[in-house]
DNA sequence: CCTACGATCTGCT
DNA sequence: GCAGATCGTAGGG
């Protein structure tokens, strides 16, 4: 039976608990006829209002970040160098720009296809250890961006994964070194001694 | 219109 | 550890 994650759980304020919840959640894919699904073993948070490291600080309304601004459960999708696909779920209040920055999953099923997708033969962590890999291995592109994730297209389940707080590591994010202040928020978080989290 | 640059990844040293 | 790939976005003229 599927446990669907709901609004309610994407639409709290505190987008940094949200963000360390969401490590042991499995994120599902149905793309192209293809089902896919991984359990998520890192995250990284980004605040609208107060974070420099956001796309949307300190209150930036784009046709980029205009996706940001949608309704929590929407997923924020965008490109970035020109060639990596970037995964992120709003949260927090409709207006206020909080996400989720999706880093590293761990593949449970369709792991055939997501290793094709991503030109690999084996099953192994560099299918999906980084923010841009795991998009390409779960079929996710910039086509998906403001997707409503209570639909059937991409979901997040509650498989009742337990994840005690303390298998959870706080640390800085990554690239966001031009935040000044704000990148050393310990606002990444990773499941610890996990082969699948990023380098 | 034009330019600079990025929430990354890969391959090479 | 570091440079290059590659293109949409944002900001300036």
């Amino acid at each position: 039976m599927i446990k669907k994650i709901p609004r309610s759980f994407y639409e709290r304020d505190d987008v940094v608990s949200i963000s360390k919840e969401l490590v042991g959640k499995v994120l599902c894919t149905n793309v192209d006829g293809v089902s896919t699904s991984a359990m998520i073993v890192e995250t990284e948070a980004y605040n609208g209002r107060t974070d420099r490291a956001c796309h949307a600080y300190p209150d930036v309304r784009t046709k980029r970040t205009e996706t940001l601004y949608l309704k929590p459960g929407i997923a924020y999708v965008y490109l970035c160098y020109g060639i990596h696909h970037l995964f992120n779920i709003v949260t927090n209040k409709e207006g206020l720009a909080d996400a989720v920055l999706i880093r590293a999953v761990k593949p449970l099923e369709g792991e055939s296809y997501m290793a094709e997708r991503r030109g690999q033969e084996q099953i192994k962590p560099s299918i999906s250890n980084g923010p841009g890999k795991l998009a390409q291995a779960l079929g996710i592109t910039t086509s998906y961006d403001k997707t409503d994730l209570l639909g059937e297209t991409i979901w997040v389940e509650d498989r009742g994964i337990k994840v005690p707080l303390d298998a959870i590591k706080a640390g800085k994010r990554i690239g966001v070194e031009y935040a000044g202040k704000d990148a050393d928020l310990p606002w990444r978080f990773t499941l610890k001694n996990s082969e699948w989290v990023s380098r």
